[in-house]
DNA sequence: AACTTAAAATTACATTTGTAGTCAGTGAGA
DNA sequence: TCTCACTGACTACAAATGTAATTTTAAGTT
């Protein structure tokens, strides 16, 4: 029911990335990454359980400590929250956005190319 | 500095596609729609404080109240949230966004279309 | 000029979020 | 077996957010 905040969401990623950690290995990784960088121990244990009371994430005992691991799909929680944001700006359509990526020339040949692929199979799909 | 919430981005929204409106035109508006619909008047008025607070938008007096309108451009706004969005769920690549869509059956042959003409506007300007 | 009343400004309050600190229990080492 | 370091559980607290209610101000009306 409840969302996934954005602090959570970086743990998420983490963990469909990981598969399965222990705290301390997330708090080992993401203190080396840009997002995590500079929270503490005890912040990152903080988003584990609240990701585990939200049932984004699940545990199992594991010596001393737990180990977590997925609950929520990722692709699944990727096409809600996708729907979701196209929906809140862009009143539902996907093309404009791409149209954005375009226009700023942040749209690189290798997006381009995967977007012409996606399209060729839409069209296959839909002959 | 600060962000635009979901709340506040429902009225920008409206703001962004009529321009201008006093508060209780936004109020008549907003709760007929589908975002909007249960939402008190004062809860609306809030909404637009904390925009102007946020220098989302502006406002100049008319009669006995104000005339809203954005301060902020809707294109700056969608670009730069779509990219922070991407970057949080798909570590800045677009296409999988797009195969999302494609995958779940929500890209509509419109979409499709206009797609494949950003493509060749891509293609023409990156020959 | 005084009054009324709709707008705006200010205040309210519970929940969520970011960011930790403290407490309590237990496995691993001495 | 006893201790302690580490882990999870619980607590903390300010800022943001959703959602209004109360107070003040000033434009219209009489």
């Amino acid at each position: 029911m409840n969302e996934i905040s954005n602090a959570e969401l970086v743990v998420l990623n983490l963990l469909w990335q990981r598969g399965t950690l222990t705290s301390a290995q997330a708090v080992e990784v993401l203190q080396q990454t840009d997002a995590g960088k500079d929270w503490h121990e005890k912040t990152i244990k903080t988003l584990l359980s609240r990701l585990v009371k939200k049932q984004a994430i699940g545990f199992e005992k594991q010596g001393r400590g737990y180990c977590y691991f997925p609950l929520l799909e990722q692709e699944s929680y990727q096409r809600q929250a996708s729907h979701s944001f196209i929906d809140r700006l862009f009143s539902g359509r996907l093309a404009p956005l791409v149209a954005g990526f375009a226009k700023d020339k942040s749209l690189t040949a290798e997006d381009a190319a995967e977007l012409q692929k996606l399209l060729d199979e839409w069209k296959d799909n839909n002959a």
